[in-house]
DNA sequence: AAAGGCTCCAACCGCGTTGCG
DNA sequence: TCGCAACGCGGTTGGAGCCTT
């Protein structure tokens, strides 16, 4: 193609090479031109693993020339792969500011979310997570989140799955966060004795609610709080959570006066306490101090209709196994 | 120690969308 | 307007490594 053949011109300063997949090789490296050679030689396109030689061949000619037009780069850069595999490569593995490790409590209690609303919009979901690609999402949404419904024997996106994650999960996650950052800010806030859930707030229009739980109050029973995530708070839990965009049926009607905030890693989350809740106009209440013991028996303490919670092996639904 | 099963994730595939001639 | 090529997304697969028996 002659845009094909201008780029060339332009990014290698020299005049387009002939344009068959396998014999291109416009080379600024041995190494790319050893790879060239040996695609002229088999003339196929490689294909799976990726070596350090072609990772290394790839991010040299993406800091030098920039992404885009991967077919093209693919043959510019002297690699014998499908533009497709290159920009998948870049994208999920190469890519500067791509993070790497386990998806933390934040991060899982955004794809919740962010899934509860979006459905399997791997790559929305993506972008309110810094540094995670879709395929990452992906993965872990498979492998962590469908193997729980598996075990619940449910469907994924069966409404009672989606309201174990909202009553169940999600609140758990977010007493991990909270736990963390107390934990972590305590010695900033010396004296404050700053409860897992604390303070007062109203409810923001549009906001994503669910309930968790109030340990602030040592020994004493638990309280039962309804959980927002709201959109007039910072960082990327904020960016997550548009109003427009947010779409949960989860409605509290009136907000008590134990309401609570926690800022996890500039993402502010909060609670207001209350003695009841609705979520999708049905009446949802977990009892007393359900967050300790297995993933079975918080679901057999919590109304959700229908689930069998005589088939869980308690075993099987430890808390920590909701965690990475 | 070895074999089989399981988990996780990188990579591929197919299809819809977009842009350009 | 049409056709083609490239791009981007979601679904699926293959295999390496880990775990269990």
């Amino acid at each position: 193609m002659d845009m094909d053949k201008e780029y060339y011109k332009a990014c290698m300063g020299m005049e387009a090479l002939p344009m068959s997949p396998a014999g291109f090789s416009a080379v600024t490296t041995e190494a790319a031109m050893a790879v060239a050679t040996a695609s002229e030689d088999e003339g196929d396109l490689k294909r799976g693993p990726w070596t350090a030689e072609e990772d290394m061949l790839l991010v040299d000619y993406i800091s030098k020339h920039g992404e885009g037009r991967w077919n093209s780069l693919a043959r510019c850069a002297g690699l014998r792969r499908t533009g497709k595999s290159c920009r998948l490569r870049w994208l999920n593995y190469l890519r500067p500011d791509v993070r790497r490790g386990n998806i933390t409590p934040e991060e899982q209690l955004l794809i919740l979310d962010l899934h509860s609303r979006w459905g399997n919009r791997w790559s929305k979901i993506a972008q309110r997570l810094p540094g995670r690609t879709d395929n990452e999402v992906k993965n872990y949404w498979r492998t962590r989140v469908q193997k729980h419904a598996k075990q619940l024997h449910c469907d994924v996106n069966s409404d009672r799955f989606r309201d174990v994650v909202r009553q169940v999960w999600m609140p758990r996650l977010l007493e991990r966060i909270q736990a963390e950052s107390s934990s972590s800010s305590a010695a900033a806030a010396a004296g404050v004795g700053v409860p897992a859930l604390t303070r007062a707030m109203s409810s923001p229009a549009g906001a994503s609610q669910y309930h968790c739980f109030d340990h602030a109050s040592s020994g004493g029973p638990s309280r039962k709080v309804a959980v927002t995530m709201s959109p007039d708070t910072s960082s990327t839990l904020r960016s997550s959570l548009s109003p427009a965009e947010t779409s949960h049926g989860a409605h509290f009607p009136a907000w008590g006066a134990a309401t609570a905030t926690a800022n996890v890693d500039g993402s502010m989350m909060q609670c207001a306490g209350r003695e009841g809740g609705a979520i999708g106009g049905d009446q949802y209440v977990i009892h007393g101090d359900s967050l300790s013991g297995s993933w079975s028996e918080l679901l057999a303490a919590t109304d959700i209709p229908d689930f069998e919670f005589g088939n869980f092996d308690d075993n099987l639904w430890s808390l920590e196994d909701i965690y990475c």
